[in-house]
Formats: structure tokens, C-alpha cells, sequence
RNA sequence: GGUACUAUGGCCGAGUGGCUAGGCAGAGGUCUGCAAAACCUCCUACAGCGGUUCGAAUCCGCUUGGUACCUCCA
């Protein structure tokens, strides 16, 4: 509403002007967790992705209704010889209910999303409590004549679709190809064409997790989850729908169809998706023995990590490089993040603590309006934190240069500074002053006591003293920094 | 093989047809009892080969590399 927000949409591959269907309503659903294990790096870069893009959106002034799907039916394993759900086959592992272990682990993701600081979705609707919306799919799919049953399972007819529309318009594949390259699988009889993909499928004896509906005991299947969760929630037609780029194909491609075929409308305006996430250079996966879960980062007990990584470093890496671009993470590069983001924080806390004159020097005056606009042009841009994390930076040398009394400032144009840095760095960034949080008055007050003994020490020449103070100190992860004006202290 | 994304200095990571990213690391300096921090200065890249252009890392083509997806599943 007031800011001029470009969003790269997948649809058109280019950047749009963000334009709500019915202002200042924003509608935005975001594909959330299957949660079968513990939440790892995968699961934190589209969800700090899309908080960065909701705390925006609610910045700018849109009344965001955020939604964010649990997905805890019908997902199967993978890789397994037989397909099995891989909710039931924790369950089974771990003797288990599978709501049990959907629940188990929808709690540790909410718990990694907390510490990471991501704002909870304003709904979060769970794919188990919605079934009967994706049967109610399945049957206006199947009577605009665009699904078939076999064998009990429904399938969406993707050829028929095609004729009318444009079945692989969001990834850019091209329905020949697809066939082309479509391998021939045994038990794929049920369906009239490879691509086709299931609505509903029927549960085999051995299936745990079944609901009766017209067609079969079963459950539903593919991406029906989404469309119908959208729809209910947000309306047939919204505005943004986020994810992964992993999920570009066949999941989104296939809600197109879906929705368009129930609903004969675009479930919504703009597709936005997070790139990937690599390690090391290489991607992510149990088989390549570089799985690492967030929990492991946060404690830094993986054979892989040489250090323990706060949250607050995560999502700092996370932001700095761009949502749209891969991101590899490393210790080298997460260890830089870490020294980067507490700069950032030291130069916040330095800010807080200046105290304003009468005036404010010229070319000061000048920076601080053009450093807010540089910080609202970076983020209208598509969302680019990075850009707005290297605006942030332009400000540490005239913090430090403040704090060292080479400049003045006034109390308004204080006021504006440190307004706009907490702004952009705690509220939109989502950073949280992880120092600060630490200190309490009864600690100042003993370090205050602490550094006057260390100077009377210092005073006196007594310089074993005032280094025992000094190491000490430091093996609690407190730094004592010496001055002109006397000594700082800071508590990692 | 197909589709998509991507290839930037020691590392991470932005970006625009001609002009500074930013961070980390490194070097020198100021400061300091020492150290750390801070500040100043330096390190100037854009996978390869062609083409368009007065001019391209930025546009086009080709080549090469990386990543994701392309079967059941969300």
C-alpha cells in the first residue's frame, strides 16, 4: 500500500508490480512441513523466506492472512521397494500412533521455527483435518469430466486437461516431452497416461491411515491438500502461493490443474519460490551423510560443524544471500555470517547508547533520510535482503564515528536513526538482539564493580591483575574492551 | 536426455550496458602496558569461446560445470 513492492512471479519469469486482488487484503499460503522427521535446513529457508516477505507485506501496510500447511497424511516413502507412507512407516518404527509421530514432530518444528524467529502462520491447517474439502475437490474435478475412476483411486486426466489448457505452463515442460520421457513402471495400469496423477488413492489392507469416501477406504492423494486448504481459507482466488522450487513440479503444476478444473478460476496471482539449499556445495540428503537438523546446527554436535551456531546466525546467513538463488552452506561462511551479524548488533547497541547534541553534522543529516529509502528500495525490490543487510552496514562507521565524537546528531534525527535501523534490522529483518537479551541490570551493576577493581588494578600497574580479570572474564564469554574513556564489555 | 535455476575476487554473496556492492579472511597504519575492539588505507573479480555495441561481467548464441525437478508421495 505504501511501498511500490515488485515480486518476481514464476508464471510470467519476470518481476511484477504487487497488486492485491482487494487491497488491503493480502491472502498468501505457503507450502509447510510433511512432518515425518526432524526439521532441518530445508524446512528454515523457505520459512524464514516467506516470514521476511509476511513481515513486509504487514510493514507496507496489507492485512496479511498467512497460510502455512502441516502435512501429515499420505506422503510415501521415496525410495522404498514397496510404497509406504512415511508417517506409518515411523510409526510402525517407533511403535507408534502415526498422529503421534505427526504431532512429535510438528511440535519440534514449531519449537526450531520459535528460535529461529519466525513469526506463526495466521492459520495452519493440517491436511488431516481436511478431507472431507478434498474429496469435495475430487467430486467437482470429477464432474467437470477432468478425472477418472479406476479401481477405486480417482486420477486427474492431464491429457484432457491439456487440451483446453496449459498443463505445465509454471515449470515451463511441455506435455510431449513429458511423455517422451516418462519411464514405463510396473503397477502404473490403473492410470490411462503416465502423468496422470492421483486424487484419491485406494488404501492397500496394510494402510494405516484411511478415511471412507465415495470411491475406495483410502486417502487423498498427490497435491489436493493445498488446493483445498487455499481455497478454504483464502478463497478460490488469492494472491500469493510460496514454496520451495523443489515443489515447482509436479506439486504446483498440478494445483494449477486441480484448482482451475474444480474452481475454473487460477487459484492465485503470483508464484513465488525459495531456491535450495546446498552443503558444502552439494545437496542435502541422508545418502550423502550430510543431513544436518537444525537442533544439530543450534548445538553444533554434527560431525560436520566445527562450532555450535545460534539460530540468530542461521537466519542471518540465510538472508544474506537472496531467496531466488541457491545458498550453500559451510563453517567458513557460517562463521563469517556469525562475526557479520554481531557487528551489526555491537553497532545497534552503540547507537542506543549515544547521546544527542544540538546538531546534527550535514553530511549526517543528509544520510540517515537516504539510508531509509535505500532500505525500503532494496526490500521493494523483490524482497532483497541482502542489499538492505549491506545498507545496514553503510551505517557502522557513522555509529562508531558518533561514539568516538567525530560527529553530533541531534535528538530528532537520533530518534529517525535508530527508529529506521530497529525497523528494518528487528522487525522486517527478524533478527533479534540475542546480546541485549542477556543483560540484566543486576549484571551491569557487578561489572561495573568488576571493571572499576580492574582499573584501580591498572592504576596501580598491577597488569597480572588486570589480565586475570581480563581472561577470566573472557573464558565466560564476556569481552572487555579497553578505551580511551575506559573499559567495554560485551557478553557473547 | 528434458525443464528450470545457477556459474562473480582467498571464502560467502549483491548488482547494473560505460560509474562503489556488502560481509569474512589477509596486508599496512592509528590507538594501546599487552591484547581485543574501533577507525583509516590496500587487495578490484565477474567459467570458456564467439557475436551485437563506440563500449559488456551486465544483451545474444554456443560450450563446460553445479543444483533441483522430471516414477509412486506432500
Amino acid at each position: 500500500m505504501n511501498q511500490p513492492i515488485q515480486i518476481y512471479n514464476t508464471l510470467s519469469r519476470t518481476k511484477e508490480k504487487f497488486q492485491p486482488i482487494n487491497p488491503p487484503f493480502v491472502g498468501m499460503y505457503v507450502c509447510g512441513p510433511t512432518v515425518y522427521g526432524e526439521p532441518h535446513l530445508g524446512h528454515a529457508r523457505p520459512a524464514i523466506t516467506f516470514d521476511l516477505i509476511f513481515r513486509y507485506l504487514k510493514y507496507a501496510g496489507y492485512k496479511v492472512r498467512y497460510v502455512r500447511n502441516i502435512t501429515d497424511v499420505g506422503h510415501l516413502e521415496n525410495d522404498a521397494d514397496e510404497g509406504e507412507d512415511k508417517i506409518e512407516k515411523k510409526a510402525r518404527l517407533e511403535k507408534l500412533e502415526p498422529m503421534e509421530v505427526a504431532q512429535f514432530y510438528t511440535n519440534s518444528y514449531h519449537e526450531a521455527m520459535r528460535l529461529l524467529n519466525v513469526l506463526p502462520p495466521s492459520i495452519e491447517p493440517k491436511a488431516s483435518g481436511h478431507i472431507i474439502e478434498q474429496m469435495d475437490i475430487v467430486k467437482k474435478i470429477l464432474d467437470a469430466g477432468f478425472a477418472y475412476i479406476s479401481n477405486g483411486s480417482v486420477y486427474f486426466n492431464v491429457k484432457k486437461y491439456s487440451e483446453t489448457h496449459q498443463y505445465g505452463k509454471l515449470s515451463g515442460r511441455v506435455l510431449d516431452d513429458l511423455l517422451a520421457n516418462t519411464r514405463e513402471l510396473d503397477g502404473q495400469d490403473e492410470k490411462q497416461n503416465p502423468y496422470d496423477f492421483a486424487l484419491w488413492k485406494k488404501a492397500s489392507p496394510e494402510h494405516i491411515m484411511r478415511w471412507k469416501s465415495p470411491w475406495s477406504d483410502g486417502f487423498p492423494g498427490w497435491h489436493l491438500e493445498c488446493s483445498a486448504m487455499s481455497a478454504k481459507y483464502l478463497g478460490e482466488h488469492f494472491d500469493i502461493h510460496g514454496g520451495g522450487m523443489d515443489l515447482m513440479f509436479p506439486h504446483h503444476e498440478s494445483e494449477i490443474a486441480q484448482s482451475v478444473a474444480a474452481n475454473r478460476v487460477e487459484p492465485c496471482n503470483y508464484w513465488v519460490h525459495n531456491n535450495m539449499i546446498t552443503i558444502n556445495g552439494q545437496k542435502m540428503g541422508k545418502s550423502l551423510n550430510n543431513f544436518i537438523n537444525l537442533a544439530e546446527f543450534f548445538s553444533g554436535k554434527h560431525p560436520l560443524l566445527t562450532q555450535a551456531y545460534s539460530p540468530m546466525t542461521i537466519r542471518f546467513f540465510i538472508l544474506q544471500a537472496h531467496y531466488r538463488g541457491t545458498l550453500d552452506f559451510s563453517n567458513e561462511a557460517l562463521q563469517a555470517a556469525e562475526k557479520a551479524y554481531k557487528r551489526l548488533l555491537t553497532a545497534y547497541n552503540i547507537l542506543l547508547k549515544i547521546v544527542p547534541a544540538q546538531q546534527t553534522d550535514a553530511e549526517l543529516a543528509q544520510f540517515i533520510p537516504a539510508f531509509a529509502a535505500k532500505c525500503h528500495e532494496a526490500m521493494n525490490d523483490d524482497f532483497n535482503s541482502p542489499i538492505l543487510i549491506a545498507n545496514l552496514f553503510e551505517t557502522t562507521r557513522w555509529i562508531n564515528g558518533l561514539n568516538e565524537n567525530k560527529f553530533s546528531i541531534n535528538k530528532t534525527d537520533l530518534d529517525a536513526f535508530t527508529h529506521t535501523f530497529h525497523t528494518f534490522m528487528f522487525d522486517i529483518l527478524g533478527l533479534t538482539n540475542e546480546t541485549a537479551a542477556d543483560t540484566t541490570l543486576t549484571t551491569e551493576g557487578l561489572m561495573d564493580l568488576i571493571l572499576s577493581i580492574r582499573q584501580q588494578a591498572k592504576t596501580n600497574k598491577d597488569f597480572a591483575t588486570s589480565d586475570k580479570i581480563r581472561d577470566e572474564l573472557k573464558k565466560l564469554n564476556i569481552t572487555i574492551k579497553d578505551t580511551k574513556d575506559g573499559a567495554t564489555w560485551n557478553m557473547e
